[in-house]
DNA sequence: ACACCATGGACTGAAATCAGTCCTTTGAGG
DNA sequence: CCTCAAAGGACTGATTTCAGTCCATGGTGT
């Protein structure tokens, strides 16, 4: 344990806003974009939308879609068939990466190691729709014809998959945050294309544990393929 | 899977924001006392200090515990050693209870249940403190201890404590959200005295494997104690 | 008694946020 | 061409939230 005293209030009395609810709206669109959920040349919703279920008003929306757009992230077209497109990824490496400090690192790593293995021994144990196999594959197969730019947020979306499956939608939800943070840390360390390859194995495997409904298989892979990436981590970040 | 589609954005694209400061800060304050975080008797930190760790104006703050005075579960005195006192839960049954839906539930059980195993075996792994050890074993005895009244709250925050020794503030944050949503749902069924013995002794047994960092048997024991639980709910909600 | 001072109480003006309304752009279809 | 409709763009006034400041209370310790 860390500095924080057992049975300490303030790990529940946390904040209740973490900055104002445009830089709010930022984080959240980004988030939503780096983990692969809005591939680029896609569109997100019209504002209206995006706005109520954002739960912000639209002025504020807007307020965080121009900055995107600004940052270019986004590109903004009016008219009748317009809308917000996502752009590629700016190349623009992560300029002011304040690297994550070392218990945050740990927190990720351990959070992910609860999540994500539990996750695929549910996806595995779940009642599949055809869809639902469908939605899974499609996601490994964008994930394998994926370049180094599209890697990290293909890699995201198909592990979100995973969460998808087990239909809780707090996991999903857990999960979808938690590798948000991953893809942030990994963002500081090099992408080697044979640690690439054994990975691309290593998701075919474990969709195929979860098709045939292998929990505990579909469980360990998982366990397995996290272990890989937490050790490569620790490697690079001493 | 239910309504929602694969790959469905809003999954992600969530509300920034619940509802305004005010109720947000009323709804945390009221997750940490249903929790068992501020036992009755005891006083909330200083107003200045809560508002800044909770990220509000102290307006505001004063605005929610206002509201909760209200509504009986705060005293609020004035002058030198004055403070924000906890009462004891005003036994007001839980008015308005909005039953919760069928699916939300399966979600709190389903997610609980990745959790608390987990965090089970984390803090039998880890390399408890003494400090560690007799928090986990404080929160052991005041749960021997209580009464119907103050039952959930204890219970509540012993599970807490097992996530505390985990030393994933993530996990912990996940655990303590989770607590606080089974308690509302336990709270629609009734206490029944055999199954609390039943309880304690469970709760004896995970304490005993942690504190022997004995990891599998922690997180087995866990599992087999939140079945009780979840077939319990399952039998009166119906 | 008295002074002290940590704590809650109250007020003010600025800034952020919202809901609602109306304007502008632009591709599709007739 | 012209019109329509779905999208973004812009404005307004009300409401919420904030930071900062000063006041009031009432145990403690001299």
């Amino acid at each position: 344990m860390t500095a924080a005293d057992f049975g300490d209030p303030y790990s529940v009395l946390r904040p209740v806003r973490s900055g104002n609810t445009f830089e709010e709206t930022i984080e959240h669109l980004l988030q939503a974009i780096r983990v692969g959920l809005f591939p680029p040349g896609q569109k997100l919703p019209p504002e209206r939308d995006l706005a109520e279920h954002l739960g912000v008003s639209r002025a504020t929306l807007r307020e965080a879609l121009a900055e995107l757009q600004t940052a270019g992230f986004l590109e903004i077209r009016r008219g009748r068939y317009g809308g917000t497109y996502i752009l590629e990824a700016p190349n623009a490496a992560p300029q002011g990466v304040q690297h994550m400090d070392p218990l945050q690192r740990r927190d990720v790593l351990v959070f992910r190691a609860v999540l994500e293995p539990a996750a695929a021994e549910l996806a595995a144990q779940a009642d599949l729709s055809a869809s639902a196999r469908e939605h899974l594959q499609g996601c490994l197969s964008d994930l394998e014809g994926a370049d180094r730019a599209s890697y990290r947020a293909r890699d995201a979306r198909f592990h979100i998959a995973i969460a998808e499956l087990s239909g809780s939608p707090s996991l999903i939800t857990a999960v979808t945050d938690t590798r948000a943070r991953v893809s942030a840390l990994l963002d500081e360390i090099p992408l080697l294309p044979a640690n690439l390859e054994h990975s691309n194995a290593q998701h075919l495997a474990i969709t195929t544990a979860i098709l045939h409904g292998d929990g505990a298989r579909a469980k360990s892979l998982m366990i397995d393929h996290l272990e890989g990436t937490a050790s490569l981590l620790r490697g690079f970040l001493t």
